[in-house]
DNA sequence: ACAGATTACCGATCATCGATCACTTATCAA
DNA sequence: TTGATAAGTGATCGATGATCGGTAATCTGT
C-alpha cells in the first residue's frame, strides 16, 4: 500500500506560496551554519516539516535553492546601498558608504557566505540567472555599479584623479570583500577588536578613492 | 573468486612513497578545474591510475587530501615571502613584497583555491592539524607573520604611525586576499587589465601600510 | 629454494546523497 | 457528485565517501 499518509498535507488554507519561503528560511540559516555541502536536502526537509520530495516541488534542484538566496541577497545589499549612499563629499561619508557593504556581510553572514564565497559547480561562484558574468543583469552588478558611481562621481569632483576610476572602483571593491570574507570565515583568528578594525578598514579604502596624488 | 586481479600491482621497485605524490598532484589538479566538491575520489584515483580504496591506503580521508594540499600550498607561500621580502624602506620596495602574496594566488589559484577559498566541514576553511586557528603552528600564521612584522617594521621606522600595526596588518592582508579571491572566483567579471589591477592595488595598499597621517 | 611476513592493491559493499517516479490525499469548480 | 488540480508521500535510482575481507607481488630469513 505505497502513498499512504497518515498527516494532513495543506495545514490552513491557501498555503501555497509560503512553503517556498520555509524552505528557503530553512536552508539559509542551515546553509550559513553547516555550509552548501554539509546541509543535506533531507536536513532541509526535515527543518520544514515535509518529506524531501516536497522540497522539488518548489525549486529544481539544491543549487536552485542556493541560487535564490544569493540573488536576494544581492537584492537587499544593493537596496541597502541605494538607500544609504548619498553625498560623498567628505571622507566620511564616503566611509560611511562602504562601511553599509561590509556591515551588510557581517550581519548577514550566511546570506553573504552564498552570495560570494560558496564555490558552485565547477570551482565556480554559483549564480542566479544567465551564465555569463558580463551581462549586467547578473545579480551583484549592480550593486557593484553603485560603487563605481559613487568613485565616478569622486572622480568627476577632481578626488583619486591619478587613477582610472574603473580600477580604483574594483580595488575598493577587493578590499571590502577581503575583510567580510576573511572574519566571516576564519571566525578562530586572532582579529583586531572588529569595530576599530572595520572602521580603520573602510577609512583606509575611502582615503584612497579620494587621494589626489597619483 | 572476488579479489582476482590480472593487472600488476607495483610497477616498479620501490614505488613506496610516490603513489601518494601522484594522488597529491592530481587530486591538487581536479580540485583546481572541478572544484573541492565537483571532483570525487573514484575521479581522482582513475586519474591516477588506481581503484578508489587504494587511496584511502594513503589518506584517512577526501578531506585529508585537501588538508594536505593545503598545508602544502602555506608552506609554498611562506618560503616565496620569506625568499622576497627583504628591504621595505621605500614604497616599491613594499608594494613588491605585497606582490609576492598576490602574484602567488594568481600564478597557483588552485592551491589558493584550496587554501583559503574552499568552505570545509561546518561552513569553516579546511585546516590542517590543530583545529585552533589562534594557535601560530596553524598553517597560514606563520605566512601572516612575516606580513605583521613588515608592517611593525614600518612602524619603527616612523611610518604608518597613526594606526595600531597589527590592525594595519589585518587589513593590507584583507585588501591582498579580496582581490585574489574575486579575480580566482569570478573570472567571468569583467576586470580591469589585470597587472594595471594588481600593480595599482598593490600600491595603494603600500601607501596605506606607510602613510603618516593619521 | 622455500616459507612466512609485509606491502600494495582490488572487488564488493555500506549508508548517504541529490534527484525522479508513480501514487495518494485534500480541496475546489462545475 | 464528479472531474481537475494542488500538495505531498514512499520507494527507488545512480553516484558518492568510506570500509571490509581477500589476493597478488615482493621482501626477508633460513
Amino acid at each position: 500500500m505505497p502513498g499512504t499518509l497518515h498527516r494532513s498535507p495543506r495545514k490552513a488554507k491557501g498555503a501555497g506560496a509560503e512553503r517556498r519561503e520555509e524552505i528557503l528560511a530553512a536552508a539559509l540559516r542551515l546553509f550559513g551554519e553547516y555550509g552548501l555541502y554539509g546541509v543535506s536536502t533531507r536536513h532541509i526537509a526535515q527543518a520544514v516539516g515535509v518529506s524531501q520530495p516536497t522540497l522539488y516541488a518548489y525549486f529544481a534542484s539544491k543549487d536552485e535553492i542556493a541560487a535564490e538566496l544569493h540573488a536576494r541577497a544581492f537584492r537587499e545589499l544593493e537596496a541597502r546601498l541605494k538607500l544609504g549612499v548619498r553625498d560623498v563629499d567628505t571622507l566620511e561619508a564616503v566611509a560611511a558608504s562602504l562601511r553599509i557593504y561590509i556591515d551588510f556581510g557581517l550581519e548577514n553572514p550566511d546570506a553573504y557566505r552564498v552570495a560570494f564565497m560558496i564555490e558552485g559547480p565547477h570551482g565556480r561562484v554559483a549564480v542566479a540567472g544567465p551564465a555569463d558574468e558580463s551581462d549586467v543583469s547578473v545579480p551583484g552588478h549592480t550593486a557593484f555599479d553603485i560603487l563605481r558611481r559613487m568613485i565616478a562621481d569622486l572622480h568627476a569632483r577632481g578626488l583619486g584623479a591619478g587613477d582610472d576610476p574603473e580600477r580604483m572602483a574594483q580595488s575598493i571593491w577587493a578590499g571590502m570583500h577581503g575583510l567580510v570574507s576573511l572574519l566571516i570565515a576564519r571566525p578562530g583568528f586572532p582579529w583586531a577588536e572588529r569595530e576599530a578594525l572595520v572602521a580603520g578598514h573602510v577609512r583606509m579604502l575611502a582615503a584612497m578613492a579620494m587621494r589626489r596624488d597619483g
